[in-house]
DNA sequence: ATTGACTCCCAAAACGTTTTGGGTGATCTT
DNA sequence: AAGATCACCCAAAACGTTTTGGGAGTCAAT
């Protein structure tokens, strides 16, 4: 609405210490300062975005996409998540939007438009794959990110995540110390960084123990996946007394599938992610999350820090698992 | 990166006859203009965004704020829904995001933001109030928008909204055909315009029936607020014996009420959003949900007309509610 | 009276587009 | 052959900011 060109002519003063005013330079005197303070207020003034951006050359932006296909984004605390991290980026000019996916368009053709066109400062990727391409191509243009979760990219970057494999390992192993000898995996697809990394720490512990890793199966990281994949495994000769879900919403559906295949008191559960909704499940859901509070500011500091230029490897922060007990992981004393 | 100066020097032509070129102006010889879509692709040619905006006087986007408060935003429709509009939008050249509100902001300070600063076009609102200030100051800045959800506004906007008060009442009045006379109310808070709604339908349906209203209880629109509420119409000497309940997410905490006190399975049931993991809950979840298809692409054609200027009382949308009936809304024969 | 330091202010350039308002030849009309 | 039409191109202005590189005036020291 209002310009900086009219905020200067009603003052009678020029736009360059309009300007410098309103951005507290020492060069132009308290009172003149005050004086267009006052105006600016009055007048309801924003500077106008675009050409600000378009002179100091950066976005003042940070943008984070949003995958389009269904599940494991932990919507909850995801959303909590970002408003700490926005919070915190806001503390250094800087604002945070998600973009959704257009149907019909990829999260890499995303990231290029925004890379490309300028859009951004900086990057937030979830849901990283382990080969991933929009890491990839961040990497190749030289872009500032951080990624929620690991990838096997050959040249480092900054990430968050959580130690996916100590905590399926140690579930695993918690069920074989109580009895269970045939635990299962319900696993999300391997081309998933986290889901892959679940599999390989169930598989760890059940060489450990000596069992086989043959009760698995892989599905899509929803309710209806894990309610496919657990029908799969309660279809076998052999079912499992325990199982080890690789995400909560995979053990939500598996829970449905318990409950019609054999009444649902039968076999032990855990999840992972500590969904809110778990704590009201039937029986309420057993669940694990990635230690650390106030993630979102975690985020939001390793992404200032990465613009700052600091080097990746010491941009990394790998958080323990923590379990959350409630009733699930306890439905059975397994008759071995 | 390239400039269109770039791009123009090394082609041999002047800027404006490169940026014309690519926009596709017939004042440009076809040969040219392929020549230079070959030098601009191969160079990886992007405008800035930011001088395209300054200069065109219009920002491309459109965007949503996203509530920082938990519940009801039915996450998994919700995203798939702005997917679609993002993709309707996008063939009109403009651009969605979801601008999560930073802690200690309110929506009402992100709209300004966004609005003054000449951020955006438009904007989508979701969970609208009664009286909800973010429409107040769109309307007094101009601002095209489009909420989801009606409001008390005294001035008509744009909107699209499910009938609540006509699910509402029909689900309450299905209820008393089955036999139910004691039918209780978990309310949503009724400073949301869809709460308020809500309430008002099953209020209506239980006068028609010459029943009282009394059995009804406020509360936070989560499963913890659905306990709650749930828990307290529980204890009272008349407990209902079905219960209508603003959101599924309600709904949910509600069942984990009654499995706790009374074992779950003599009280009927219905909940509101459709939320996927309604299907896998125990009992599977009754509940109902705006009707229509792709939701995202109405969104998206009413945002463009309203920036096109059509008049607000054009482009609302009133869509009926259907019901999903799962096992949760016939738990009992009520016993009078 | 000059110099230097200091305070307060400003004109103009720059950021990268799009758009305005022509300009230059070639071809067609009469 | 003069005028009109057409096809193709371009210089310069404009969008609203920030930053550069001073300029004008005052005051103190020499």
């Amino acid at each position: 609405m209002t310009n900086l060109k009219q905020l200067a002519q009603s003052l009678g003063l020029s736009i360059t210490t309009v300007s410098r005013a309103l951005d507290g330079y020492a060069d132009v005197s308290a009172a003149t300062r005050e004086r267009v303070r006052q105006a600016a207020e009055s007048a309801g003034y924003r500077p106008n975005a675009s050409a600000r951006r378009l002179r100091k050359q950066r976005a003042e932006l940070v943008a984070v996409t949003l995958p389009s296909e269904p599940g494991h984004i932990g919507p909850a605390h995801f959303l909590e998540m970002l408003s700490g991290c926005a919070e915190h980026l806001a503390t250094a000019g800087l604002n945070l939007v998600i973009a959704p996916v257009p149907r019909g368009e990829s999260e890499l053709d995303m990231c290029r438009r925004f890379v490309d066109g300028q859009r951004v400062d900086a990057m937030l990727l979830v849901r990283t794959k382990r080969r991933d391409e929009r890491v990839e191509f961040l990497q190749s243009r030289g872009i500032p990110f951080v990624t929620n979760g690991r990838t096997e990219a050959a040249t480092q970057h900054p990430f968050i995540d959580g130690d996916g494999f100590s905590g399926f390992r140690q579930a695993t192993l918690r069920f074989h110390e109580a009895g269970h000898r045939r635990i299962g995996h319900i696993a999300g697809p391997q081309d998933y960084f986290f889901a892959h990394e679940r599999k390989k720490g169930w598989e760890a512990a059940m060489r450990e123990c000596g069992l086989p890793v043959d009760l698995c199966v892989e599905q899509a990281p929803t309710e209806h996946g894990g309610y496919m994949a657990a029908l799969a495994l309660l279809n076998q000769n052999d079912t499992p007394t325990a199982l080890v879900c690789a995400t909560d919403e995979m053990a939500i559906g598996a829970l449905r599938a318990l409950r019609e295949v054999d009444g649902g008191d039968t076999i032990s559960l855990v999840g992972h992610d500590d969904l809110p909704i778990g704590a009201f499940t039937s029986p309420a859901l057993s669940t694990m999350r990635m230690t650390g509070e106030n993630l979102g500011r975690n985020f939001a500091s390793l992404l200032l820090r990465t613009i700052a230029g600091e080097p990746a490897e010491s941009l990394q922060e790998l958080h323990a698992i923590e379990f959350i007990d409630r009733d699930s992981h306890l439905r059975s004393s397994p008759t071995t």
